[in-house]
DNA sequence: ATCGTCCAGATCTGAAGCCA
DNA sequence: TGGCTTCAGATCTGGACGAT
């Protein structure tokens, strides 16, 4: 451990990542498996060889330093190619279907991805990785190296931040499609007999929020709500549910599947008065090289946007 | 090439002490 | 009181080397 840079200890990464994450070495170890006395020192050497505090510690729990986060910055990353690297000895001589995507809470998506694993080839290894995320946080995950590929959701107001945000991370991007967000809402609804329903209407009625889809955070912003009664709920399914059991809810989304609205009894309808447009990028590190699930995939996500865009602005 | 032994270094645990 | 560090002693691991 003390000659330098070259013999760091990766293992010593792990440790250190994981006492950012807990925020205590106590939880960390414990995590770790391992006695705190035994990764307090490990942090201690570690901090020794690269001649920088990585944490602060407190009576409170230990935080990172400026330093402390560049550092943890690179760990990670080093980690996720550990990791990369360690897969490809798991499938050695073996055909293992590997894919890896970071995703918005679409619809069309989720359909999209049951559809492309539903097709897999089950008789081979299979490591397929899907995480369901906001936009910023998608392009900061692909751009890491931690999903290969990233679709990003956003509203054409922050066109701009994106643009800006990808040519930073060196990411490169796909346009899959420009829309308007549609209202969702059970077929009973008492205004569903509007196909353009107004923005007076709407304010009377239960909104059902799903935070994720107003990305960007940045400052704060999201989509300003007309209704008083709101509710914020991030699992897809349930809000399904809610629209259905409630005729009284409506929700903002990205145009839904038939066969998705059929199964909660859900219809469509548009508020031109207050629709935006949003665009969706299928992002990817600068070079990647496509796999065969990947264009598999992206075929998969192409159809699946086709069966929905009845309603499409390029 | 394989096996057994030795040894240095790494890692572990528990106890004690420090600090806010 | 809770959380972290230091210390001493025990245990584990892996490389070197000789015997077969």
């Amino acid at each position: 451990m003390s000659e330098g840079c070259i013999s760091m200890n990766t293992l010593y990464f792990k440790y250190a990542v994981e006492v950012e994450r807990t925020r205590s070495i106590t939880k960390a170890a414990s995590n770790l498996y391992m006695a705190q006395p035994n990764l307090s020192k490990a942090i201690k050497e570690l901090e020794d060889t690269l001649g920088i505090d990585i944490f602060e510690r407190t009576s409170k729990g230990v935080f990172p330093t400026v330093k402390g986060r560049e550092f943890l910055e690179y760990a990670k990353k080093i980690l996720i190619q550990i990791e990369k690297m360690e897969s490809l000895k798991i499938s050695r001589n073996r055909i293992c279907q590997n894919f890896s995507i970071a995703v918005p809470g679409s619809s069309y998506i989720s359909f999209c991805i049951s559809d492309f694993i539903s097709e897999l080839n089950f008789s081979q290894d299979i490591n397929i990785n899907v995480e369901r995320m906001n936009s910023v946080d998608i392009v900061n995950s692909v751009a890491d190296g931690k999903y290969n590929l990233g679709i990003v959701h956003y509203s054409l107001d922050y066109e701009s931040y994106f643009t800006d945000f990808l040519r930073d991370k060196n990411l490169c991007s796909e346009t899959v499609w420009t829309f308007e967000h549609l209202l969702v809402m059970s077929e009973k609804n008492p205004i569903a007999e509007d196909s353009d329903i107004s923005a007076e209407k709407l304010s009377g009625l239960i909104e059902i929020i799903q935070d994720d889809m107003y990305v960007p955070y940045i400052n704060g912003i999201s989509r300003k709500s007309l209704s008083s009664k709101r509710i914020t709920m991030h699992e897809r399914d349930s809000q399904f549910e809610l629209l259905c059991r409630i005729p009284d809810t409506f929700m903002w989304t990205s145009p839904v599947p038939e066969d998705i609205l059929r199964r909660f009894k859900l219809v469509h309808r548009k508020c031109s008065q207050l629709s935006s447009k949003y665009r969706d990028l299928l992002i990817f590190q600068n070079g990647y090289k496509f796999s065969e699930l990947d264009r598999k995939f992206v075929d998969k996500l192409y159809s699946a946007k086709n069966s929905v865009s009845f309603v499409e602005y390029m």
